[in-house]
RNA sequence: GGAGGGGUUGCCGAGUGGUUAAAGGCAGCAGACUGUAAAUCUGCCCGCGUCAGCGUUCGUUGGUUCGAAUCCAACCCCCUCCA
């Protein structure tokens, strides 16, 4: 199935996009022709999202690029019902005015990767609160409900697993698939929406909805799913110290997003690169054979492009630079993340235990104290070694900054105000 | 409706009256080694603390006891078998 001939699949399929495909030759067909218009579900549970959706937002990204229509589903209808895939448990209940906050934090993510407008080739978004919330009970049972079997619902893993897991599945969960269905009915009738992509969980939720439209209006319709993505260590991708990898500036500093991929494990740097960044596949393939100590360089790049994308280049190069500063020459970088404290306290003297849980080095000041005690905790380089340490006056540089560190890669800049 | 089994600290999973803030594993954090990598080894891993201790924790609520995650009662939830 190398022989694609539209860019889009081409390129989707040289760099590890592809997991499940309903019918490649059909699909390519269409993307050949340029102008498809494909969508991707959101669920708007929080007001921002991490890496775990990049690899679905850089491939409407590719959609773009390969002279094709990116439309985001907005699930600000679906969010209120709450997806049981990959779930024990069912998902928090969020208030209408919580999820309008989650859509416009995301909103900014897909500004930075998308370019929206009017044309034909522009990126769209849509919610489908917009349908679903006007959706009569009665009349949607009789027109949509009767394609449905419980049989064949229950088969699906997403039920499955929790039946199987002995976890209480809600009616109001069980309806999430035939809502997802329903959207991909609604969008190829509203926009020509022919192709439905998502995470590799996704795939029952996307055949249903092809299922679907062929037996109502007799449309034939697309998906694509891709490869869950894991470290080559096993864990899943997108955990650091700190937390989840937001997108979001306003949840994660730029400065913090490009370490994330610059401490990327040597054996996943030429997956990430074709995955998300838009490097030429010979550079990466160079990158990738680098050796030793030198595929530092490809990860370096690895988080300049990835940052560009997603913070843009300016960004990027300070991030660069500050980690530059820090890990290279060792020095007292601008750029870090930075907390302020005032003056009068910095004069009596902050316990260092304290910066550390107000720096989110630690969780509480028992974990801070931990850390000097297992000699993890710097200040300005120079390891804390009494628990009892304090942040003086004297201990700050000419601009009113000192660095707090835990371990090698965490620091923090303490700013006087 | 009847008979059994079970709900333990982020997850898995020991523990059946005090020596138990609770074995072990995973995840996580730090140290060593390195290349801001992996693997490996070591330490830490409920909160507060002037490190003596104090406070909270084993589904929920009561009770027995000098003392309970451990015994009793009621309740909630889950599972298995029978009808």
């Amino acid at each position: 199935m190398s022989s694609f001939r539209s860019d889009f699949l081409r390129t989707l399929h040289e760099r590890g996009f592809i997991h499940q495909c309903t019918d490649p030759e059909g699909l390519d067909a269409l993307a050949a022709a340029g102008g498809l218009p494909g969508y991707i579900g959101f669920d708007a549970t929080a007001d921002s999202l991490h890496v775990g959706s990049l690899v679905q937002i850089m491939m409407l990204r590719w959609l773009q690029k390969t002279g094709n229509k990116p439309v985001v589903l907005m699930g600000g209808g679906t969010t209120k019902v709450g997806d049981p895939s990959g779930r024990d448990e069912s998902r928090r209940m969020l208030t209408d005015e919580q999820i309008g906050q989650n859509m416009a934090g995301i909103r900014k993510v897909f500004s930075q990767f998308l370019s929206f407008g009017e044309g034909a080739a522009d990126a769209v978004m849509v919610n489908n609160a917009d349908w679903l919330d006007r959706i009569e009970y009665i009349p949607f049972l009789r027109d949509v409900g009767r394609h449905f079997t419980i049989n064949r619902m229950l088969s699906f893993e997403s039920v499955r697993l929790r039946l199987e897991r002995e976890q209480p599945l809600t009616f109001l969960e069980f309806n999430y698939m035939i809502l997802q269905a329903y959207d991909f009915m609604e969008l190829s009738r509203r926009l020509g929406c022919q192709l439905q992509m998502g995470g590799s969980d996704q795939w029952g939720n996307i055949v249903n909805g092809i299922e679907l439209t062929r037996r109502i209006d007799g449309r034939e319709l697309f998906g694509l799913t891709t490869p869950l993505i894991t470290l080559a260590s096993g864990a899943k991708m997108g955990k650091t110290a700190s937390g989840a990898v937001w997108l979001n500036t306003e949840r994660l500093s730029a400065y913090d997003y490009w370490q994330f991929w610059r401490n990327t494990e040597d054996a996943d740097v030429g997956r990430f690169l074709r995955l998300f960044t838009e490097l030429p596949l010979d550079e990466i393939a160079r990158l990738e054979r680098l050796g030793g100590s030198e595929i530092n360089e490809a990860k370096k790049i690895l988080a300049n492009e990835a940052t560009t994308l997603c913070r843009g280049a300016a960004a990027a190069e300070e991030a660069a630079e500050t980690a530059r500063r820090t890990f290279e020459e060792g020095s007292l970088a601008e750029g870090l993340p930075t907390i302020e404290v005032a003056a009068p306290e910095i004069e009596a003297g902050i316990p260092v235990v304290d910066l550390l849980v107000r720096a989110g080095l630690a969780a509480s000041k028992g974990e801070a104290r931990r850390l000097i005690r297992g000699n993890g905790a710097r200040l300005n380089d120079a390891a804390v070694a009494d628990e009892a340490a304090a942040l003086r006056t004297a201990d700050l540089t000419g601009d009113g900054t000192a660095k707090l560190s835990a371990g090698r890669k965490r620091h923090v800049l303490v700013k006087v105000l």
